[in-house]
RNA sequence: GCGGGUGUGGCGGAAUUGGUAGACGCAAGGGACUUAAAAUCCCUCGGGUUAAUAACCCGUGCCGGUUCGAGUCCGGCCACCCGCACCA
């Protein structure tokens, strides 16, 4: 291209973008076919999607970070791996399957196919090779032998409980998939159903869990929380209250109960248990006189709804058993034993001592039922002196009263008095109490009555009882043509598929129809990725190389279930000799949400919501109105919300791509917000970040013109002989190009984004003087030259095709991504002269040049100088002068 | 209730971690080019005093403190957001 003869081009996304996704692939610049052990390495993963049928923003915002953050780490040398995959068993398939009568699998392999495309659409340097599907009999045959290593390992056990029944979806819940007493798939209020289930042992690692949380200093505190608050340590006593008046057949002759605050022993007026208590159980089959009261009065326990609404509401009832137990320190003081519906049998032991003047629910109990209410604990005095609200528990720390030998003590020194005496104490050869630690974290159910999931690789047998299958008879498959017209699992109702053969006595035997879970698929493809088609769950030198995964980026939503999980997998992986790191990822960032406004009309009361696609928008007075196309219709404009079917305020990225472009849609992801927080999509932003990609393509190709010139080998290390402005520009390039990397290093995208904007129009000035100028120095070529390289290498991980576009005008023949990341010249950093601003007293009066070697002397003198800064100090004493070299000068003045 | 976070123009947000608050973008207003539109380019844009793009005053949720100097640190409030929760 020569000067004279440009005509600028408009860029064409369409083309361009096809043209390079074609190299890439071809060219296979993402693989790593043959893994270098020897080189530095990087793993940056996104958390893979479900495949649902369609792309959405969130994913698009999602994988552009991982995709810039794979794409720099590269440039910087590293050997990077950033595979993609899909967690692609569960629910929805099967409810398709029932609605459309498909089959889960073609419409699961449907659904992948196009999502895969829409994200060939978007650039992204994924490791294609390696896709993973958790559907694909190569994944889950791994997943059942995993299965049974940790079967064998003692990792996972199969046990009666209590679980959660989701009526609906037909299957059972972990406790962390049940949010507010509803099912999180179907939102309908879970059952309790007693049933023989898959447990995974998690709550065997509940400390570890807990104490390593401490070294994932690269993860977001807020999500290192919520695990340590669900995993839930507190530390107690476990304390046996003795039975008073024993009832006949009943065998229980202690009562045991789990409390934090033995304390407050003294203060006890009662004790209470769950409705569903063992010695309710026992009393309910004895000769025991209120039977039906208490049958009535568990009854209601059991209805007791469990929203939030209704526990704040709910009062506090008890039912009066007769049973007394003895107080440990007094014999002579007998406590009542209720069945109270405030506690749970999932907590502790199911049993509470009450102390009501110190916990307000026993308070809210003592006060209905009339029971004592003795303080054993000081109140402290509030601001006035006042004694704090008596109609409230006192629950906070301090001295201990009418508690005999504790009277005096903290509540710290008086625990610890109660527990050494009580554990001293014994009953029945047993000591009366033991220090405990509880754990909220409870084990995770893992089976599933459903279809589309891995199998479970067991069977029953009448002679053998419960049988893993053997290694060579891997995989389970799923049957096929199954039929979804009944409700319930479509495996138990599968004969043929069920029939199996003893493989220990020969005789007949039913395989085990439950599936996993979904998050047990999700919890090692991080570890199958580093070799995804080895004939054993991992390749121990290739996932010891690659693991831990160096940065791994996802939505906030699975701070606990499913970060949570993996790093149980990864230990018990660790624990059958699958891999060698306890924690699978070091670095972990939660991204925001993509929110878009809200349009509605109100039909009688009820919102009836219109597409972004549906609407236009116009500005009168000041405010914004927006009417439908269709029709004109005036509608409202409501809140910024997630983007949400419901709501319908959804944006399709693949119509984004198609108007604006991959670069375009990248780049508006990571403008404005930080990261971490929500962005809202608008229609301008997008539009302007369109308008950007035009104005750096313009401003590529007129500056590629002028370096294209001959710049006779110049070398930008002479700095002596570049001219003023172009060794400024050439400066500010390499400033920039310093805070773009130390921005991207701490994934400040936004920041980096800001800083091109900023520096492209510094450049664009700089080129427009240039171009005026008909000969232009060949250090002014050079320097043009070098500002481009530096620009175009920077921005290409943002925005690949447009990079490698106007890299290829350069004439340039390697591809830009394969360049390596440009290095700070630390000598254009080093500035000679620096503003300071002078401030009188704190008040910035005027703006001082120094030179980088000025004295503090020559500074100070030059300060005083100023016209505005004699003014401002005018008839006034100068007590001090503070020269903060490089940044500031403050002259403090007083009479 | 417990735990955590956030608060800066009309909006999204910068601010070298204690050193010129408001970078950059959006929106808005004005202008240039054009028959017109699109596209592009230029200017203004926290509030106030002012002829002024001279200078000064106020200004980072509120009150106080530390400091030569506070958006940043400390104490106390207020508001909003998130997580957990009859957890003994």
């Amino acid at each position: 291209m020569h000067k004279q003869g440009l005509t600028e081009t408009r860029y064409n996304h369409l083309i361009a973008e096809k043209k390079w996704q074609i190299l890439w692939d071809k060219k296979k610049f993402f693989e790593i076919s043959d893994v270098d052990i020897s080189l530095p390495k990087y793993y940056v993963l996104e958390m893979f999607p479900y495949p649902s049928g369609r792309i959405h923003m969130g994913h698009v915002r999602n994988y552009t970070m991982g995709d810039v953050v794979a794409r720099y780490k590269r440039a910087c040398g590293f050997q990077v791996l950033h595979p993609m995959g899909w967690d692609a068993f569960g629910m929805p398939a099967e409810n398709a399957a029932i609605k459309n009568k498909t089959d889960p699998a073609k419409w699961t392999y449907d659904n992948i196919a196009h999502m895969k495309g829409q994200l060939l659409k978007l650039g992204f340097s994924i490791d294609w090779s390696r896709e993973i599907a958790t559907c694909d009999e190569s994944y889950y045959k791994q997943q059942q032998s995993l299965f049974i290593d940790f079967y064998e390992a003692g990792l996972i056990k199969r046990k009666k409980a209590k679980v959660n029944w989701d009526p609906v979806d037909q299957t059972v819940l972990a406790n962390e998939q049940v949010i507010e007493g509803r099912g999180w798939r179907s939102g309908v209020e879970v059952e309790q159903k007693e049933l023989t289930q898959w447990f995974l042992t998690i709550s065997d690692y509940a400390q570890e869990l807990l104490e390593d949380l401490d070294t994932l200093d690269q993860w977001p505190t807020k999500v290192r929380l919520m695990q340590s608050n669900w995993i839930g340590r507190s530390e107690g006593l476990q304390i046996d209250f003795i039975i008073a008046n024993k009832p006949t057949d009943i065998t229980i002759d202690v009562l045991r109960v789990f409390t934090t605050r033995h304390d407050t022993l003294f203060g006890a007026s009662f004790c209470a248990i769950a409705a569903n208590h063992q010695l309710v159980e026992q009393l309910l089959n004895s000769s025991y006189d209120n039977i039906n009261e208490l049958k009535n009065f568990v009854a209601t326990c059991q209805q007791q709804a469990t929203t939030q609404e209704a526990l704040d509401k709910a009062e506090k009832i008890g039912f009066f058993t007769g049973i007394y137990v003895l107080h440990p320190f007094d014999e002579t003081k007998k406590l009542p034993v209720y069945v109270a519906n405030f506690v749970l049998i999932e907590y502790g032991t199911g049993a509470i001592f009450g102390c009501p003047a110190h916990d307000q629910r026993d308070l809210d109990f003592a006060r209905k039922y009339s029971l004592n209410i003795t303080p054993v604990i000081q109140a402290e005095k509030d601001e006035e002196g006042q004694e704090i609200d008596l109609g409230k528990a006192y629950t906070r720390d301090g001295l201990l009263i009418n508690s005999d030998f504790l009277n005096g003590l903290t509540t710290e020194q008086a625990r610890e008095m109660v527990a050494k005496r009580l554990e001293l104490q014994t009953h029945n050869n047993e000591p009366v109490a033991k220090r405990i630690v509880h754990y909220r974290l409870r084990d995770w159910g893992i089976s599933r009555q459903r279809y589309w999931g891995c199998p479970i690789p067991f069977i029953h047998c009448e002679e053998c009882g419960l049988l893993p299958v053997r290694r060579k008879d891997l995989p389970i498959r799923l049957p096929k043509n199954v039929s979804f017209e009944i409700p319930g699992n479509p495996l138990l109702r599968d004969e043929e598929w069920c029939a199996v053969t003893c493989h220990q006595c020969g005789k007949n035997a039913k395989r085990e129809t439950d599936t996993c879970d979904t998050f047990v698929d999700s919890s090692w493809y991080y570890a199958r990725f580093t070799d995804p088609n080895s004939n054993i769950p991992t390749d121990t030198q290739k996932v010891n190389y690659w693991l831990p995964v160096d940065q791994y980026i996802g939505g906030i939503e699975h701070a606990i279930l499913h970060l949570l999980y993996s790093r149980f997998f990864s230990r018990a992986m660790k624990k059958t000799g699958h891999l060698d790191c306890k924690e699978p990822f070091k670095g972990l960032f939660t991204q925001g949400m993509v929110n878009h406004e809200t349009y509605f009309i109100n039909d009688n009361g009820v919102p009836s919501f219109f597409e972004p696609a549906e609407i236009y928008i116009q500005q009168s007075d000041g405010k914004r109105h927006a009417y439908t196309i269709e029709s004109d219709t005036l509608v409202q404009i409501g809140t910024i919300e997630k983007m949400s079917k419901s709501k319908k305020n959804t944006i399709d990225p693949s119509d984004i791509i198609s108007d604006y472009g991959a670069d375009t849609i990248r780049w508006f992801m990571l403008s404005d917000s930080p990261p971490e927080k929500d962005i809202i999509w608008t229609a301008e932003g997008i539009a302007a970040v369109y308008r950007f990609v035009q104005r750096f393509w313009r401003l590529m190709q007129r500056s590629i013109c002028l370096s294209a010139q001959d710049s006779r080998g110049f070398d930008t290390s002479n700095v002596k002989e570049i001219p003023q402005e172009s060794m400024n520009i050439l400066k500010a390039a390499h400033k920039i190009l310093h805070d773009y990397t130390q921005a991207l290093d701490s994934l400040r995208f936004n920041v980096c984004v800001a800083l091109i904007y900023s520096f492209t129009n510094n450049f664009d000035t700089y080129i427009k003087e240039k171009e005026s100028d008909k000969n232009l120095a060949p250090a002014e070529i050079a320097v043009i030259d070098e500002v481009v390289k530096i620009m175009l290498r920077i921005v290409e991980p943002i925005m690949p095709h447009l990079t490698h576009e106007c890299w290829q005008l350069t004439g340039n023949e390697t591809e830009l991504c394969l360049l390596p990341w440009p290095k700070v010249r630390q000598d254009l950093l080093i500035v000679e002269e620096i503003v300071m601003p002078v401030q009188v007293n704190g008040r910035r009066r005027a703006e001082i040049i120094v030179a980088i070697e000025a004295t503090d002397e020559d500074i100070e003198h030059q300060a005083l100088e100023q016209e505005l800064v004699k003014e401002a100090i005018k008839g006034q004493l100068i007590k001090r002068v503070v020269i903060v070299p490089r940044r500031i000068v403050n002259i403090v003045v007083g009479q």
